[in-house]
DNA sequence: GTCGACCGAAGTGTATACAATTTTGCTTTC
DNA sequence: GAAAGCAAAATTGTATACACTTCGGTCGAC
C-alpha cells in the first residue's frame, strides 16, 4: 500500500491549506480534486483521509472534506502539551548533551535565520517548529521526535495565521539562547528558557484576529 | 466519510491482535477479511489503513498488511517520552485538582480492581492505561488526553504480551498512591510516584520473552 | 409572501471490474 | 540435486459503476 501518487496529493493539498490558497472552511470535493490531480477518487480519498488524522481537514459522513479551522483554544491545548514535553526534554538533552549536538543545532539556526530574512514565511514557520524536533532527534528517541512533529503541525496553521517576521527573528534569538543554555550544560536554564520560549510563541498567537470560516455556526457563535 | 462499519472492522481487529488471536508478522490479506466481514475491499483497506496509523498493523507496498511486531526498543522510547509528559502532568494537575477529580480517579481505581480479580486480562490493560488518559481528560485538555492515549495504545501490544497479574495489581497500588498524592495536592510526591510508577511498568516488559515472528531477517538478526 | 414538500442535481459511500505486481510452483538447465 | 527462469495464480493498486444521502430550487398550499 501507501503508494506515492497519495502521497502527492498530500503534500499538495498540505502546502495548499497551509499556505493559505485553501481557506479554514473551503469544501475538498472528491471529483474536483480528482480531476485536477488527473487520478480517481479513490486516490483522492486516501489523502483526504490521511490529511484528516493529521487534522488539516475535517471530514464530515456524507458530506465531505473541509479544511480545518483549528481553535486559539485547540493551540493553547498543544502548546501545554509541548511546555510539558519540552521541558523535560531539555532537560534530559543536557545530561547526555555532546559537541556534535550543539554544532547540529547551531546549523539548524543558521537555516531559520536564512530563511527570516529572505521572508520565506512558509520556510520559516516549517524551520522554527523543526528547531524542537531536531532536538528530539539527536536524542535518538524517535518516538519522541514524531510525537513532538505532530503536535507542532498540528498547530502550523494558526501559527502561520498568526507569526509576524518580527516575532519569527524573535523565536530564533530564543533559540540560541537556548543552545547556549544546552552548551554550558546548565540543565535549569535550558528548561527555563524553553518553557519561556513556548509561552512567547503561544502569547504571539493569541490577539485574536479573525479567521475568516464559511462555517455559519461558528461564525455567529 | 467515516462510516460505523469501518469501525466495527477496526475494532475487531483490534481485539484480534491485541488479544494475540492474531501474531505479530501474520498477514491480513484484504478478500479474505472482505469475505469475513461480508463487505468489499474497499472497507477492508480503510480499516487496514487506520489500523496502520495505529501501528498496530505494518502495510508493505504491494505485499500487504502484517500484523506489527513492535520491538522494545520502541517501547522503551514510548515510555521516556510518557515519563517526560506525565512527570509534568501530574505537576500541573496538583494546581487545579479538585475533590470531583479525585473522586473519579478513585471510581476508576475500582473498576481497575475488578478486572483484575476478574482475570479480564484485556480489560485490566485498558484500564490500566486509561487512568493515566483520565487524568489528562480530567485537566480539561483533549489534546494531552488525545497524545496520551495514542502513546498508550502504541505499545498496547507490547504491555499486554510481557504484562503479568502480579504486575497489574502493582501497577493498581501505584495508582492509588498517586491518587492519594494528589488529594494531598503534594506536587512533588505526585510527581515522584508517577515517575517511579511509569520505571516500575516499563521494568516489568524488558525481561524479553521472546516474540513470535514471521520476519526471518529479524528473527535471525 | 412565507413555509413546507417534492424533485432533480450533485456528491459521498460501497461494490465491482480491471490493471499491475508479487508470489508460487513447475520446468529446464547445469 | 540445486538454482535459475518462466508462467499461472493470487494479491494488491487504481478506476469505474451504482446506490444512497444531501443540497438547491421550484412549485404549491395556506
Amino acid at each position: 500500500m501507501e503508494t506515492s501518487t497519495t502521497h502527492h496529493i498530500v503534500e499538495s493539498l498540505t502546502r495548499a491549506i497551509v499556505e493559505h490558497r485553501l481557506l479554514p472552511g473551503s469544501k475538498l470535493a472528491e471529483q474536483k480534486l480528482a480531476d485536477h490531480f488527473g487520478v480517481s477518487r479513490t486516490l483522492v480519498r486516501q489523502a483526504l483521509f490521511q490529511l484528516s488524522q493529521n487534522r488539516l481537514i475535517r471530514l464530515e459522513p456524507a458530506r465531505g472534506a473541509f479544511v480545518a479551522a483549528p481553535s486559539v483554544e485547540e493551540a493553547q491545548q498543544v502548546f501545554a502539551v509541548r511546555r510539558m514535553l519540552e521541558a523535560e526534554m531539555t532537560r534530559a538533552f543536557v545530561q547526555q548533551v555532546t559537541p556534535e549536538q550543539i554544532v547540529a543545532l547551531k546549523e539548524h539556526i543558521q537555516q531559520e535565520r536564512e530563511a527570516v530574512t529572505q521572508g520565506d514565511i512558509t520556510g520559516r514557520t516549517e524551520l522554527l517548529g523543526d528547531f524542537h524536533v531536531r532536538m528530539a532527534e539527536l536524542m535518538n528517541n524517535d518516538v519522541l521526535a514524531q510525537v513532538l512533529g505532530e503536535l507542532i503541525s498540528r498547530c502550523a496553521l494558526i501559527t502561520l495565521m498568526y507569526q509576524s517576521r518580527n516575532e519569527a527573528e524573535h523565536s530564533t534569538d530564543e533559540h540560541v539562547a537556548i543552545v547556549a543554555a544546552l552548551e554550558a550544560q546548565d540543565a535549569d536554564l535550558a528548561v527555563r528558557l524553553m518553557h519561556e520560549h513556548l509561552l512567547h510563541v503561544e502569547a504571539s498567537l493569541t490577539f485574536d484576529r479573525k479567521v475568516p470560516t464559511h462555517d455559519i455556526s461558528l461564525a455567529l457563535a
